[in-house]
DNA sequence: CTTTTTTAGTTAGCCGCCTAACTATCTGCT
DNA sequence: AGCAGATAGTTAGGCGGCTAACTAAAAAAG
């Protein structure tokens, strides 16, 4: 579990009388946001304890899968990729911006990867500030392995939800995560102005 | 940010092609599942964004909250609640509980809070295992500082979103909440069976 | 051609999360 | 009373985030 979340979300009431208290308490964005936060939560962790069966973090599984998809990836009209400039994302840096953390973490990452023996690291012959991080044989296998129950657990977590329930889902987080960017965009405003 | 995710969710074909691959990909649910997981995790860093501008982490921020309503709950007749035994939760157990981490992640924690000055720890005089945790007049006006800043956000968050779409959302998020807790109780089962 | 700036990757150190093991205390059973 | 087991809290060590500072190499500027 990532982050510290209240195990019980406060009944509406609770907010309901916050918001006397705290005029900018808005009692229905309070409940989705709080709500969004521990279904985020909760869901991250139930895939995540299938993936610690595999012995294997989903920081590093996120890894893995973006290598894999460099790999296997094939264009929408069902061609391969040019295989001398394959189009996914090879060196710690490219990973890094892929996954969404710093080059840092994804040092630490790939290099628990390389020493369970999942990936490899091949100096770049080009340009020799560069690494290629590569999967091993090992590595497909394991994460073949992997997927079918990750899927699994992604259709059932969702299983109570009719195909227009997840279409209006998707719409509903895609204008959240829309407004998030935005205010990401004018952070420094945030605290100050209404 | 607390998890590694992609920062470009993939496009629905790619979903679809995968689907061949692995018949167990549900692409509705894969949708779903990685949108919930993005916008939890965006919504989640731009509170963080926040938070990190008066020096405290989410976590910090979580078990001040915990006892800010400890100790101004109230019962929803409005009478205050026995003073002689508050309702919420007072030592590191109990936070731990509430807050859905280990005891031992409490303890760390409380021991940052209490060497910023924002809580005591006070020894019980009945049972001397226990410890009483309290917040410090400094962490009261600290987060009566804090919290008009961060409803504000929660606000601007859900700000495109109607009051029906914000209950719809909260109704498809409890639905899932549901079905991962169900997932949860019938872990062992989830990697083998269908 | 040298110097400066940019870029790739790593290292070091902090934080918060975990599990497992430990101490101290209380509770309950005989 | 006395001991087994439960419970409260901490400690120790690992992992995966982060920032900041560093090295090496390439690119750009003069």
């Amino acid at each position: 579990m990532p982050l510290l979340l209240l195990k019980d979300l406060p009944r509406y009431e609770c907010l309901l009388e916050g918001a006397k208290v705290f005029p900018e308490l808005d009692p229905s964005a309070c409940e989705a946001y709080l709500h969004l936060l521990r279904a985020g939560d909760e869901v991250f962790s139930v895939t995540e304890r299938n993936l610690a069966e595999h012995t294997i973090s989903q920081g590093r599984f996120g890894v893995l899968m973006l290598l894999w998809n460099s790999m296997h990836r094939r264009s929408s009209t069902g061609d391969t990729v040019d295989p001398c400039r394959p189009a996914g994302p090879r060196t710690p840096a490219e990973l890094a911006d892929a996954a969404g953390v710093t080059r840092a973490t994804m040092t630490g990452l790939i290099d628990t990867l390389e020493r369970d023996g999942l990936v490899r690291r091949e100096p770049d012959p080009d340009d020799r500030r560069m690494m290629s991080v590569r999967l091993t044989p090992k590595a497909d296998a394991f994460v073949a392995a992997l997927l079918p129950a990750h899927f699994r657990i992604m259709a059932r977590l969702m299983a109570p939800l009719s195909e227009t329930e997840r279409k209006t889902l998707v719409s509903l987080l895609t204008k959240i995560l829309q407004s998030a960017s935005e205010l990401t965009a004018t952070a420094p405003a945030l605290s100050a102005s209404s």
